[in-house]
DNA sequence: AACGGAACCTGAAAGC
DNA sequence: TGCTTTCAGGTTCCGT
């Protein structure tokens, strides 16, 4: 269940594993495969066999791998989607989806809740989810006047427009929540009430709570809290606990079918008189 | 145009 | 025990 993080972490791994490798086996399952004009799953597969990986890229939570002959496979993880090192001995994987093999590697793309995507395209051709996103979280930054001034035109809540990736690029459910209690800001708060010093905050920390989130998981194999490792988050995950700031019990909320969890002492509904 | 909600899919955990 | 409900770090589509 990958937000930024995750997928920079499954890009660096991804570059190590196969960048200036020549693809001799490739399998595509058409069950996440979408068309774009160069033929179905087990065409591009074709396509892809025999060329070599010349990039891994990514943007927001997108990847691209850059193949010889202006081709690309854009992949997105969705809710539970995971590339792995495998050998190219090794059964395939439960949920395998795609398997990718060098002369010497087998890297699978797993996927349970099959609501991720593999787009085979040129390389310059995206699909548009791609061209919409907004400037990256971590490569670009987040300016903190141009975030303020996109707001000011949102009327929905502050936290389901940090959903909305051609604001943001890279920020989901968990950062979102992190993002805004860093911030002081409650979630439920409309985007468009933000001040311009509350905008600065809540860029800072959009890029903290993406950092430190790649801080730990770089280089190590990906734990999610789902799967028993322990939540190093700060409020994601830990409603009832006291909050680290002030010890308030942090609450559960839920908007647009997603939770969000906050501090009830630190993150006001009303905003707080700035001191000047 | 922008919003809330349902839909897509599968399984684990909690609730009764 | 077993059945039902809720929940999961995402995106898209549909009706208002």
């Amino acid at each position: 269940m990958p937000e930024l993080p995750e997928v920079e972490v499954a890009r660096r791994n991804l570059e190590a594993w196969l960048r200036g490798a020549r693809l001799t086996r490739v399998e595509l399952s058409p069950r996440l495969f979408v068309m774009s004009g160069l033929g179905g799953a087990r065409a591009f597969a074709q396509k892809m066999q025999g060329r070599v990986v010349r990039s891994v890229e990514r943007r927001g939570k997108w990847l691209r791998l850059v193949l010889d002959g202006e081709l690309a496979l854009f992949s997105h993880l969705g809710m539970t989607g995971k590339w792995v090192l495998r050998r190219r001995a090794d059964p395939s994987q439960p949920y395998e989806r795609a398997r990718l093999d060098s002369a010497r590697r087998s890297v699978r793309y797993v996927d349970q809740r099959l609501f991720g995507t593999l787009q085979g395209a040129r390389a310059d051709h995206a699909p548009a989810a791609w061209q919409a996103l907004g400037p990256d979280a971590l490569v670009d930054g987040v300016d903190a006047a141009r975030l303020h001034e996109r707001l000011a035109r949102i009327k929905r809540s502050i936290k389901e427009a940090l959903l909305d990736q051609t604001i943001v690029a890279g920020v989901g459910n968990i950062h979102a929540a992190e993002a805004l209690w860093r911030a002081r800001i409650h979630p439920e708060r409309p985007a468009s009430s933000l001040s311009a010093a509350e905008a600065r905050e809540l860029a800072r920390g959009i890029e903290g709570s993406i950092r430190d989130a790649i801080r730990r998981g770089d280089g190590t194999e990906i734990v999610y809290v789902e799967e028993g490792g322990d939540n190093p988050f700060d409020v994601y995950g830990k409603q009832g606990e006291p909050c680290p700031r002030c010890g308030t019990r942090l609450v559960r909320i839920v908007q647009a079918g997603r939770s969000t969890v906050l501090c009830p002492h630190c993150q006001p509904r009303r905003a707080a008189r700035r001191a000047t």
